[in-house]
Order: C-alpha cells, then sequence, then structure tokens
RNA sequence: UGGGGCGUAGCCAAGCGGCAAGGCAGGGGCCUUUGGAGCCUCCAUUCGUAGGUUCGAAUCCUACCGCCCCAGCCA
C-alpha cells in the first residue's frame, strides 16, 4: 500500500459493515477481495472507486486483493488494455502481490465444470441461432419458450460440447446453456449461455480455445477458486447475483463466494462510458487515452491530479446503493488539497506585459530569495532574479480600474511578491491605442515585498525578469464537456463538447528554475492554479499543463457583476 | 402488466424507535506578501407522498408516487 496514504480512518459504508459482521459472526474467517477489469479499454475514475474499495477494504481487514483480469471475451481484448490497467492500478497506489490473475488462467476448470453441469443435465447444447435465442427468450412481460434442442440426451450434449471446443463448427453454430427455468421472471434464468464458439485468437491463449465462457459462467467460479470472500461490483449486476449463486451450488467449487453490489460513479461535466470514451479516442476528439481532459487515470495522470487526491475523493464521496451523479467539484476538491501542501510555487506569466522600473539601475540583477510552499516552510527558499526589466501578468493592469481592483493602474502601488513595491507612472501605448509597456517606479525600502512604515498594498503580484524568464507553452484545461449532464434532454453527446476544454497558449514564460523541471511534476504557478510538466516538453521548451486552477473569488465576482 | 433496486439539503452521504453527522457547492465575516490557503459563521422544525402502529417514527406497517437496471452468443 502507499505509504503516503492517510492512516485509516473510521470508514464505514454498507460494504465495511458486511465484511464487519461477517468476520465478526464468523461467516468468513479472512478477507479477499478482488477488482476484476475485462482489458478492452483503459480504467478511469470510476473504476477508481472500486479500486479503492476493493484494496481498501482488503487492507483495513488484513486480508488481500487480487487484479483479476476478466478476459473472456477476446474480440474486445487486448494486451495494450492489461499492461495500461496494471500501470494504472499501480499509480494510483495499490499493490496485488503475487495475486495476478485471469479467467483465461481458469480455462480448463471451467470446461470441466461446463461438462460436469452437462452431466447433471443442467446444461446443454443449442442450436438455436442467436436471433432465435432473443425471439425464444420472450420478454419481459412474457415468459419465453424452451428451446427445441433442450431435451438432448447428455451423452449428445457432452459429444457436441466436445466437438465444440475442437474446432468443428463455425462461430455461432451452438452454444452451450444452462438449464434453468425459461419462465423466470429474473431474464437471466431463462437459460442462460455460457459458452460460445469464437475462433478468435486470445491475448493470452493464444489459438488454444476456439470456445469461450460467458461472463455469469466466469466470474463467480473464477472468485471461488480464488478463495474471494466478497465479490464487490456494480449494481446492474444484482439481476445476476441469483445466476451467480446458482452457478455456486451447482457446481463442485471450493469455496462459496459473495456478491455484493454497489452504486458505480458518475460525475458531472465528463463521461464514463467505455463506449464514449473509446469514441473520442478513436474518433480524435481528444490527443489519446491519456489526454488531460479523459477521466481516464492515464488522462488524469497526465492532466497533473495526484494519485492521492483521488483516493481522498474516493473516501469523501462514500459508497451506497443509490444510483448519484458527483458534482466535478468534489474532486477538484480533492484534488486541491493534496497540491495546496505538496506542490511548489513557481512564478509564471501566461500573457505578459512589459514594466519598466525606471529608478531601478540598468544592468543590475537581484536574486530575491522567494518561499517555495507558504504551507510548507521546509519547502525552503529559491532564488529569483529581479531587474529593471520585467514582466507581468496582463491580466493584472487596467487603465481605468474600478475601486475593488487590487491590482496595477496609473498611480497605484502594489507588491510584486517577494520583491518591492512598484507604482505605476506612466502608460506606453502602440499606434492602435493598445498598451504595450508599463513605465513604474519601485520602492528600494521595500525589499522582500515589505515596507518599513508597514504600508500594505491591496494587491500582489507574480512576475519574472525579462532577461530571466524562460519560454514556455502552456495548455489551459477544462471540463470536457460544457453541459454537467452530457447528451441529457435528448442532445447529442458530442455537442455537448466543450469547445474551450483545451486552450493552447504560446509565449509565456516561466522563471529560470523552471526550464529543466520534470515531466509529471506538478507546481503550483502563484496566483495562477496548478500546472504539470507534460511528456511533450522537450529540452529548453518545456509544455505545461494547467491541472487546475485555483480558487479565485475575484472572478467569481467579475462573473456575477458581468453576466 | 414481469423481475431486481433506490428515494434524507443544489450535489455526495451518515442515520438501524428517543428527537436530522460530515463533506462539496453557496452566503457572511476574520486573517493574509497568492483576490490562494487557513479560521469563524449561516445554510433540512424535516427525511418522495398519504395513512397507520407507538409515549415517541427518517427509522416499523400499509398503500401510492417517482427514478434506475434487466429481453448480448458484452462485461
Amino acid at each position: 500500500m502507499d505509504t503516503h496514504s492517510a492512516p485509516t480512518s473510521e470508514k464505514s459504508d454498507f460494504v465495511r459493515d458486511i465484511v464487519a459482521a461477517d468476520l465478526r459472526d464468523g461467516r468468513a474467517s479472512g478477507v479477499v477481495t478482488r477488482f476484476p477489469p475485462e482489458p478492452n479499454g483503459y480504467l478511469h475514475i470510476g473504476h477508481a472507486k472500486s479500486i479503492c474499495l476493493n484494496f481498501g477494504i482488503a487492507a483495513e481487514f488484513s486480508g488481500r486483493c487480487h487484479l483479476r483480469f476478466d478476459d473472456t471475451n477476446p474480440v474486445k481484448e487486448e494486451q495494450e488494455y492489461i499492461d495500461a490497467i496494471e500501470a494504472d492500478v499501480r499509480w494510483l497506489g495499490f499493490n496485488w502481490g503475487e495475486h495476478l490473475y485471469y479467467a483465461s488462467d481458469y480455462f480448463e476448470q471451467l470446461y470441466a465444470w461446463a461438462v460436469d453441469l452437462i452431466g447433471q443435465g443442467k446444461a446443454y447444447v443449442d442450436d438455436l441461432s442467436a436471433d432465435e435465442i432473443r425471439e425464444y427468450r420472450g420478454t419481459l412481460t412474457e415468459p419465453g419458450r424452451e428451446s427445441p434442442w433442450r431435451g438432448r440426451t447428455i451423452e449428445e450434449n457432452l459429444n457436441l460440447f466436445a466437438r465444440m471446443r475442437a474446432g468443428e463448427f463455425p462461430d455461432g453454430a451452438r452454444v452451450v446453456r444452462a438449464k434453468i427455468d425459461m419462465a423466470s421472471g429474473n431474464i437471466n434464468f431463462r437459460d442462460p449461455v455460457i459458452y460460445r464458439i469464437l475462433h478468435v485468437a486470445h491475448p493470452r491463449t493464444g489459438d488454444a480455445w476456439c470456445i469461450y465462457p460467458s461472463y455469469d459462467f466466469a466470474h463467480g467460479q473464477s472468485d471461488a477458486i480464488e478463495g474471494i470472500t466478497h465479490s464487490i461490483c456494480t449494481l446492474e449486476f444484482q439481476d445476476h447475483r441469483p445466476l451467480y449463486d446458482w452457478f455456486i451450488e451447482n457446481l463442485p467449487v471450493p469455496s462459496k463466494p459473495h456478491q455484493y453490489e454497489f452504486a458505480r460513479l458518475n460525475l458531472t461535466h465528463t463521461v464514463l462510458s467505455k463506449r464514449v470514451l473509446l469514441r473520442l479516442v478513436k474518433d480524435g476528439y481528444v490527443r489519446g487515452w491519456d489526454d488531460p481532459r479523459m477521466p481516464t487515470l492515464t488522462g488524469i495522470q497526465r492532466r497533473g491530479f495526484p494519485a492521492e487526491g483521488i483516493r481522498d475523493f474516493a473516501a469523501m464521496i462514500g459508497v451506497a446503493r443509490g444510483d448519484s451523479v458527483v458534482e466535478i467539484e468534489m474532486l477538484e476538491h480533492a484534488v486541491r488539497g493534496v497540491l495546496n501542501r505538496t506542490a511548489l510555487r513557481r512564478f509564471a506569466v501566461l500573457n505578459p506585459l512589459k514594466v519598466v522600473i525606471e529608478n531601478y539601475p540598468a544592468g543590475q540583477v537581484e536574486e530575491m530569495d522567494v518561499m517555495n510552499n507558504p504551507e510548507d516552510p521546509s519547502a525552503g527558499t529559491r532564488k529569483v532574479p529581479f531587474s529593471r526589466e520585467l514582466w507581468i501578468e496582463r491580466e493584472d493592469f487596467m487603465e481605468d480600474a474600478p475601486k475593488k481592483f487590487f491590482r496595477l493602474a496609473p498611480g497605484r502601488e502594489v507588491r510584486l511578491r517577494s520583491a518591492y513595491f512598484v507604482t505605476c507612472t506612466d502608460v506606453v501605448k502602440d499606434a492602435d491605442g493598445d498598451v504595450i509597456e508599463l513605465r513604474c517606479t519601485y520602492d528600494p525600502a521595500t525589499r522582500g515585498g515589505a515596507a518599513p512604515d508597514d504600508r500594505r498594498p491591496k494587491g500582489t503580484l507574480h512576475w519574472l525578469s525579462a532577461g530571466h524568464a524562460v519560454p514556455a507553452e502552456v495548455r489551459l484545461y477544462d471540463h470536457l464537456f460544457a453541459s454537467p449532464f452530457p447528451g441529457s434532454e435528448g442532445r447529442d453527446l458530442f455537442d455537448d463538447l466543450n469547445p474551450e476544454s483545451e486552450t493552447v497558449l504560446e509565449g509565456c514564460l516561466v522563471e529560470p528554475v523552471l526550464a529543466d523541471a520534470t515531466v509529471g511534476e506538478t507546481v503550483q504557478f502563484e496566483r495562477l492554479g496548478y500546472f504539470c510538466v507534460d511528456p511533450e516538453s522537450t529540452a529548453g521548451a518545456p509544455v505545461f499543463n494547467r491541472t487546475l486552477t485555483l480558487k479565485d473569488s475575484w472572478a467569481k465576482a467579475q462573473a456575477q457583476t458581468t453576466p
């Protein structure tokens, strides 16, 4: 387990309550959980909730959690996803030790159990086509009809099943079905398919098989093989629980696991659907699975969200059985909480405006000491060069400034953070009347940012020495979808994409120490937000991704007065 | 009209017969060398609705209403 994770608090939810009760009452002597992804896509923040739940419970109750790939459908699964999933779970801070498994590890056993079921007269080979099976299944309100092949003899079924395995039939020619109850109100009991023919190579087993077990026939039995005590999944599997139990009861499995369901995560302003995420990637709406706007764990990581923040978020939202949509602000709050404590502060000017300090000696350079993190004095200080010509943020100057604008304006004095107080004395404009430079004077007595007479400017600005600033590209990120509920009210999901989810800024400037920042490092650009170094950075040409802005009460007030 | 779930504040969520935790968002204030952070404070006389049981109900019972999931040889 990650050493950074907070000490186990008294987290409580209905799943943990069940586990605790099972342990207390002796229904279980230990806890074994599992996180069972299908390797058909990348993990996203919704999976993080499940990962934190499963690994979290195992850790809290001194048990263990397995990572098991649910790889029973080779037509959708790929090794690339297997590798990415492992990396993402590890990044999140969890460790499965020796317990890495694949449902495909159990194909031989599963096959034997299917034979067993046939031998008991509880499963049969069906020659109906997929369409016919659907017709025979009935509807939600009408019972289904039994397949004409349901009465085959055990011998014939066994023979046919062996020939299915041997590859004698094409895809879709036959399936094996459990013989349960075509009239059940639970459609999963209407003779569910447990084996289908798929002449497709499997990422793990290659061409060893041309028949593959269905999810229902593989999941519970895999749990039983691994000695899983609490098989935790999402709500849509509730209807499958009776079937899960049926296989456990009717097969000579080594243990009897139980399934519990919780509500999957939904988040505003994004989409957590593998199908949609795949399309965003394949159709080029984003830079890839790791695009900083994607809710994938790899995207979130590239965006600069720390794993600890994701874990905090998971703990914050809890676990329950009711469908819900969590506001993305909660995730952002958790991330800011971690970053505020850990991110080093740096100066960066995104939209530069030249400032000349007229009474500052030309050619002089002072190394100002600046705190790396006011929240954490142990982070120390750094030197930031100060000189006669500076850059400040264009937004930090206003020619006709209202009273509540606490920044630079003609005749007004502000503090340049950790440097000096400066007063704007003149404004230089170009032929179009646009401000291109500010002339200021500084007060030598305010070195470091404090005045001997204790006067306190209302505003404090970040700045950069013109002769020392390092150019950088900065990518501003915002919610992937403009609507909190993408695709709601009949809208096309893709029409809700936020056109301003990514804004690339060229010509930004950062302080010298950032010239060789390492990829993945997240810092706070003072007064602007948290930014991390993107993998596309090259030597001398850093690229920063805006992880999150700082909360900005000034911007909020502005938004309210100018609707 | 079948089966399975769920309804506590704008959002997430405790609560398990004794008189509505906490967090996010939002409002107000203090403080501040980040309009950040931090701190203080306000924000459900009421728990989908209607009845009933009880000295007492968000918690128990009944009925109703609303929302979600299920008719893949996906998971």
